[in-house]
DNA sequence: TCTGGCACTCGGTAGGATTGAGTGCCAGAA
DNA sequence: TTCTGGCACTCAATCCTACCGAGTGCCAGA
């Protein structure tokens, strides 16, 4: 939790001071709720604030002209600035997830079955229905199981497919083509000693393959390359969206909506943003601030997922830039924390 | 491709005649392309019909009384009723896709790689690019592949997990849950007999078991059964979708965009949507006619997957009620012609 | 049976007046 | 110095009206 600023009285930027923190926190509030700009007298009437609509107004104009405000035109009411939300974001809104919702994201998580894939899918679904937005997860394709079985299946014309049983009950599968020709017997002797040298292993286990130069030796030491650089590789990431119909009612116009849908639809384009995030230590993006043009008008809420102190994936959240951030970040921790401490114990069962 | 109404000049319905069936060509081909109203003048200059535009008004009257067509407004122009596009999709609307998309179409999927899964993923994908609709593949999860070898293991609390590697490498997996103890010897046995029964068969082959009730046989027993009855239930029907974005091209309110996104979120509704039509030899639905509410003003386009004379699945397309049924109905026959014919090759080869 | 002519309809657009939410500024109170 | 009530001002949104023209239905004559 401490990658977050903590909810104090503003530090001392020059340009801000404890009511206007007020004002511009009743102004954001408002308007992610209203969508509309807000007014002196609406920030009047919100509870917390004493000040008559005249020094309100003083106030907004200076908020405006730091920058954290902006008026569509001269009669109108304030509307935050992606600066506005920032500040919102990090000093002022530190939201909560309401206990009952809490709950239910937590239990749901507990109490989900099936294979790692469905799990993924089912959480970013409830994530989404719970928050209201569209949910990503994005999680590794497997955890630190070891292998429980090896076995080769020798297809001809050079390729073996390895048939790897892992303790979490998953199989993984991969290909190697050789460039020696193998018979029968060589393949069930490599087969005898894979299982050997795998068998308790986690595929990200690197160890010295003893060197020797027979075609089943050779073989093995083909096949175990190939699981490593497999294992480095991808990692076998997964990416699961979750409540993809909730973009049309997350922002109002057709058109962002479908870059939206596009983005989503490119999911390498969201996992690279995500891990861009994270490694800025961010959680949070406002509109233009990751660069990334057809979310210019979207925000991004990402929490890591953190396995046993390794970096193994994310969940995140897709909304308008006047989404309900607090809710999000917290309902977006819930969710890492939880299905992290899952796949841990999974980890550890392994 | 029997399954559709040839081309031809409309049959003796009482209320059509060739110059009538031209002019509700014309309103539909028309209001395809603009999204407007069709009016007389409109016609008259669009090719083929040499009536003028009285003669046209007194045709579109007559066709909007057999509830071809509507008027939006006194003095507007004609729309096709759902009547209309129906007719024009049985007896006008054969359309084609122009050469070079088919070309497209079937050398992409002559020359995709990959896992079956990320096939029809990239089919799905490639399908929604050409057409511009979003677009569905409904697929068995595996070809008629036979067993080409087959493991057990044990996973202790009487779980056994089978995992039997296919023809065409693949790699299927199992569970089962004993009600009985097992040991290693026992298990070691079992997938000796499971090998000599399993391998070369297709899942779907169903055999006399031998009769013996050591435990080695129960347990084979078990598995068989097992692997039956999971291949019997579900095929590991795949179901993918395409080019989710292009829903918010097709339709022109984000009420209707959200409700179709939805449907394609929940991939049981398609699923079951898809196998009603087929049921009923249907290869388009317009607007209403499937009586599924959400989708009501969409048009789904459905062609079988064939699989050497089996049911194997399907092909489809979503769109607005004024979809370019023509182009449409092509590209998914292209597409499930062609990808069933990879399949089938695929099926032969394992 | 078809066609040109004609009066009619009515949605869409454009211009103009009105409204009201909200502002900026200022002078006086605290 | 800071706050507040008062006041004139601005301007998007709304409503109204007039007008335009695409398109119609009907009819009389070819």
């Amino acid at each position: 939790m401490s990658r977050r600023a903590p909810l104090n009285t503003p530090e001392s930027a020059d340009d801000m001071d404890v009511r206007k923190a007020a004002v511009l926190a009743a102004v954001v509030t408002a308007h992610i709720d209203t969508a509309h700009p807000v007014g002196s007298q609406t920030i009047h009437d919100s509870a917390g604030i004493s000040a008559s609509p005249a020094t309100i107004r003083s106030e907004l104009v200076a908020l405006e002209r730091s920058g954290y405000l902006q008026q569509p035109h001269t009669s109108a009411g304030r509307v935050p600035t992606e600066k506005g939300y920032r500040y919102f974001v990090d000093h002022l809104g530190r939201g909560k997830l309401s206990p009952p919702k809490v709950q239910q994201l937590s239990s749901f998580i507990g109490s989900v079955q099936g294979e790692l894939k469905s799990v993924y899918e089912q959480i970013s679904t409830k994530l989404s229905d719970v928050t209201r937005y569209p949910a990503v997860i994005v999680g590794p394709g497997h955890i630190n199981t070891t292998v429980r079985d090896a076995h080769l299946v020798d297809f001809g014309q050079r390729r073996i497919l390895i048939v790897l049983t892992m303790s979490d009950m998953d199989v993984q599968k991969l290909t190697v083509s050789l460039d020696f020709d193998v018979t029968t017997q060589d393949v069930t002797e490599a087969a005898q000693q894979l299982k050997a040298l795998l068998i308790g292993t986690t595929v990200r286990d690197r160890f010295e393959l003893p060197a020797v130069s027979t075609t089943p030796a050779r073989l093995v030491r083909h096949a175990v390359e190939a699981i490593w650089s497999e294992a480095g590789e991808t990692e076998g990431e997964q990416v699961f969206v979750g409540g993809t119909a909730k973009v049309a009612d997350s922002f109002d116009t057709l058109e962002t909506t479908r870059q939206v849908l596009d983005v989503l639809e490119k999911q390498l384009v969201i996992v690279s943003l995500f891990k861009d995030l994270l490694q800025r230590g961010a959680s949070v993006s406002i509109g233009s601030e990751h660069g990334y043009l057809p979310l210019a008008e979207c925000a991004v809420v990402v929490a890591p997922l953190t396995i046993d102190g390794q970096s193994a994936g994310a969940v995140g959240l897709l909304g308008p830039t006047r989404m309900k951030y607090g809710e999000a970040i917290a309902a977006a921790d819930v969710v890492s924390e939880q299905l992290a401490g899952r796949l841990s114990v999974e980890a550890q069962r392994g």
